[in-house]
DNA sequence: CCCATCTACTTAACATGTTAATCACAATTG
DNA sequence: CAATTGTGATTAACATGTTAAGTAGATGGG
């Protein structure tokens, strides 16, 4: 036991930036894909989340792609402008909007899913299926955490 | 076996996804932390690492703190003006320079360091010390992969 | 020594992150 | 129903993320 007193974790035993630094690992490749498609990988986010789920509001596909509203408000003014997305008024709170995808929003998400589903695979092999399975499930073990915060 | 053909992973079983949610969780008490006393958590990390490691270049400064060059140019730029760190031309190389911590910004992270570590031990024993020890030798393992990366 | 090349850092341009403020509309209450 | 409060989305302002281009200084041949 030499462990020294107070002594600080160094920071590659600091879990933020280990979160960091794998978030990165794993975005690389994505990010290159994307960036030759014109879409960023938040845009992409948004994109995949209205497949996947239709048409919802924005509030909605903030929490489900992981955006903050002033972000994504932006960001849905840029895919509306690429016609990647449309937006309908609410039909009854009209506080509210309807977002869905477009027929060119699906067919980018088409071209591109199988690179993506390539990348996964590829991630799932080098890393080992089960490592992945046991990092992916303490990761949402750790965000349905705190639900009062140490603060 | 009744997995559907092509079926696409999961928001939650996405990987990106699911670190982006857990580093919201860890960073948000820091981040609250740190906006009282009026740095960014990107300028926190390059003062710890300057605490940590002593004087050093830009170059080795953004690689300990998971920065992009452009971005530490900028943040440099503001410790610099609010006297946190100082900068001083290499001696032998006048591409470089030697970056280093000053007073304020030593007596910056003792004021916040024990609240730092706090948040640290509330974690550990939140989410407990075995698995945060796991978790983190898993994000290090994939850091540590892919040095030639699937594309 | 000169040139081509590399390296360290910076700048530029655009997109997003983050916090606070704002606006329109909805829901609630008196 | 009017006033208050709450909600959904946007805007504003500043900081960082990201990619590409630029600049000055080092480095290695010829």
């Amino acid at each position: 036991m030499d462990m020294k007193p107070n002594s600080p974790p160094e920071t590659n035993r600091s879990l933020p930036i280990a979160l960091l630094r794998a978030r990165e690992k794993v975005m690389g490749p994505i990010r290159a894909m994307l960036n030759d498609v014109g879409v960023t990988e938040q845009q992409w986010r948004v994109l995949r989340v209205l497949n996947e789920r239709g048409t919802l509001d924005p509030t909605e596909i903030a929490e489900r792609s992981c955006l903050l509203l002033p972000s994504l408000t932006r960001i849905l003014q840029t895919l509306e402008g690429k016609v990647l997305i449309s937006r309908a008024p609410h039909p009854t709170d009209r506080r509210k909007q309807l977002v869905t995808i477009t027929g060119s929003g699906r067919q980018l998400i088409v071209d591109n899913l199988q690179e993506s589903q390539r990348l996964n695979q590829w991630l799932r092999d080098s890393f080992g299926a089960a490592k992945l399975d046991e990092l992916l499930d303490l990761l949402n073990e750790l965000d349905a955490l705190e639900r009062d915060s140490g603060r």
